[in-house]
DNA sequence: ATTCGCCTACCGGACGAACGGTCAGTGTAA
DNA sequence: TTACACTGACCGTTCGTCCGGTAGGCGAAT
């Protein structure tokens, strides 16, 4: 086979998007380097040349997927201020980077367990987890103590949306009949009615709430765009 | 280290424990058969003699987790009657699990999507899956069905439970500060106020339909004990 | 305009380690 | 004598990593 280089264009990129892909599907330690390697024309001395190692793709794979929560979370933020909507939003986000950002996203939480104890390369991301777990608790706190919910044990709370949304890779399939709106409407509902202690006048509130949480993330800047359905 | 081998005793019981250990703190493919002889005194011979391979090894972990999940599951619906309560009970079990059955679980939990897609020894355990996942379905529809529960989708609702109680794998610590009892019941309230529309009548029946699925599922028989905290 | 050195992407073979698995043989209880 | 848990040396493969070398674009010096 004949390598067509394209001068200065790295394939640095296309290695990670495949990196990715790969754990999505198999696995970080399933997944090797002279298979990615293979896949893209490439010689394994390449990705080593990008990367260093094979540990520090994995953490550039899960350092870019926060990167992108977080930009998407502080939108959520900046654009919408009451607890309600904003916890709607986070639950939409979670579940739509399933759809719009999935190989990242599996790799992420399949593999995220890599960085629960001590060692290498580990702090950074254990920290950025807390962040993001400490900002939703936050929202919570903020709906407590503006009477809007209703919660013994904010954390706690937090937990049960993270387990919600983030198990749904487990399920989960682009090409299934439900789509990601729905779902996320159901499952924010689900949890905002809980969380409001479902009086009758709250239901218009949470389904609005939901459809503008929606519309405001998918305002998000740099978003990216939701993935066409597989072909094959 | 001289090896005080007890006649006629195999060690096949051991080692599946040891192998469960090792893949719920490590995963599947970085658990070797050599590290877990080491750790026995035994020869990787050993454990090949015993399980013809490592693969059927995941498999015999997984299998026996069903079994101890099916069999909770079928003592819930022969002692208790209405869905409310086995619903409570559902969640207090597959949160026990991650106290009482802690290796078995994490194991399954971080490595059962491998049976996701065909080939190999999946057909089977991803047929038990359905069947639990049914299951749950079923009791969700009866109390819809009895006017107990209103759910539009008994099957995202049912995702929303194994997502909320299977995720928290990732998080709990048998020493922690909360207790999987009070972990239960916080989540079983969480989604069983959603189920019955939170009318305030149905608060003390929550409640109590939470006491009574503690009590009945601590009642299994064949259960294993509540492992002891860490010495370490 | 040509030459030069430098930077960087990339090659591809070699490496040592570790893996899962094989197999002929051993010792002991029944 | 049979049955079986178990041994330990061994095999083929694959892994991540290393490293000397190549090629081409580019800015600076000539």
């Amino acid at each position: 086979m004949v390598t067509v280089r394209t001068p200065r264009a790295s394939s640095r990129d296309d290695i990670l998007r495949v990196f990715a892909e790969h754990v999505a599907r198999k696995g970080y330690s399933d997944t090797s380097l002279s298979e990615i390697a293979t896949v893209l024309g490439l010689s394994k001395g390449t990705i080593v040349h990008h990367f260093g190692n094979k540990e520090r793709m994995l953490h550039e794979v899960h350092s870019a997927y926060y990167e992108r929560r977080f930009a998407e979370a502080e939108f959520i933020h900046r654009e919408l201020d009451d607890p309600l909507t904003q916890l709607a939003a986070i639950v939409y986000a979670l579940l739509a980077a399933h759809r719009d950002d999935r190989a990242a996203t599996i790799a992420f939480l399949r593999e995220f367990v890599r960085y629960a104890e001590g060692g290498g390369l580990s702090e950074e991301l254990r920290g950025r987890r807390i962040e993001y777990r400490d900002m939703v608790v936050a929202i919570i706190e903020r709906g407590v103590a503006g009477g809007v919910f209703h919660s013994s044990d904010p954390g706690l709370s937090a937990l049960h949306i993270f387990g919600m949304c983030n198990y749904a890779w487990t399920w989960y399939r682009p090409e299934g009949a439900k789509s990601i709106e729905e779902i996320a409407t159901f499952f924010a509902s689900d949890v905002l009615l809980g969380l409001c202690g479902a009086r009758s006048e709250s239901l218009t509130d949470v389904d609005e709430a939901i459809s503008t949480a929606i519309a405001t993330v998918i305002r998000t800047p740099n978003r990216l765009p939701p993935e066409p359905p597989a072909a094959s």
